[in-house]
DNA sequence: TTTTATTTTGTAATGATTACAAATTTGAAA
DNA sequence: TTTCAAATTTGTAATCATTACAAAATAAAA
């Protein structure tokens, strides 16, 4: 099943109006899981639909959020970023490529304030740091400039 | 020892100048653990240092954020939370009282992306909803939000 | 069609944070 | 002590993602 028809699915199970807007955004999400800005998926919809407002971006991704069909992604960002994935998952934001990876979060999670009695809605596990790639890249770099230094 | 000097030797420790302003900042943080804004921070220590600008607040935490003297409490909140407790450690934000709470995160703790080769600077475990005191105090509304929530 | 509700849009306002340069304070050299 | 450069602090303006709001467009209902 394509994104789009999964999107009037999803929209359609929450009684929300599968309107174009909507199951272009919610598609996109779903079909480009990079965890997205809002500015992005502006951008990335506006050769689509160029009418579209930023406004309406907004106003869809609160209502997808008000009935859990996404999620935000707890990275520290100046921008909010977006994920169509609901399933319970962690991010790590790599400051140097600025990619953000998902990794899961074993079942056996950190219950603590569950056990006080204390009511958990929403769960955010992100770490920051650099990722594979960018380590494997900056070695290169160290090591041209060990060469370098030996001269 | 109190936070004053508490605060001294910390910033000893990593060579800052313990100038007035930073020694009230890091003390304040240290003898207020309830993570507060740069803005509560502020209104907090205006009486005690009535030239206090706030641009002030805001660099000495970036300078004791590069020191790992404090931490970012990463909640979604528009204003950003400090913490002088830099031991690893989970928050519970309550969307009632806006209080955040602490609550220890297992050692045996998800370190999915460090397996993959990824090197993590920062964790950050935070939940939210509903805290204990606040669960009681409204237990007729919660029920009803249950309810209607399906959850 | 006419009316009403819903959705989308454009513009203005908000407000936490940052940029930046001037003012003040500090510590050490002369 | 006096001088002076560096460090620290301050005030103001700019930034910019997000929100507020009302009008416009569109869809559904009557
Ligand atoms: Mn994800
Ligand atoms: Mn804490
Ligand atoms: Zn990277
Ligand atoms: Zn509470």
């Amino acid at each position: 099943m394509n994104a789009v028809d999964t999107a009037v699915k999803l929209l359609q199970a929450k009684k929300i109006r599968p309107s174009l807007t909507r199951i272009h955004i919610l598609a996109y999400l779903l079909s480009h899981p990079i965890h997205p800005t809002v500015d992005q998926i502006y951008q990335a919809l506006l050769p689509q639909i160029p009418t579209l407002s930023k406004t309406t971006v907004y106003n869809t991704l609160d209502l997808l959020l008000e009935n859990k069909l996404v999620k935000l992604v707890g990275v520290e960002q100046r921008e909010k970023h977006y994920d169509a994935n609901t399933k319970d998952h962690g991010h790590f934001f790599c400051r140097i490529c600025e990619k953000i990876y998902d990794f899961s979060t074993p079942a056996a999670e950190i219950e603590a304030p569950e056990i006080k009695g204390f009511q958990i809605e929403v769960k955010n596990v992100s770490y920051s740091g650099v990722c594979s790639d960018c380590r494997h890249k900056n070695k290169h770099k160290e090591d041209e400039y060990e060469k370098f230094e030996g001269n």
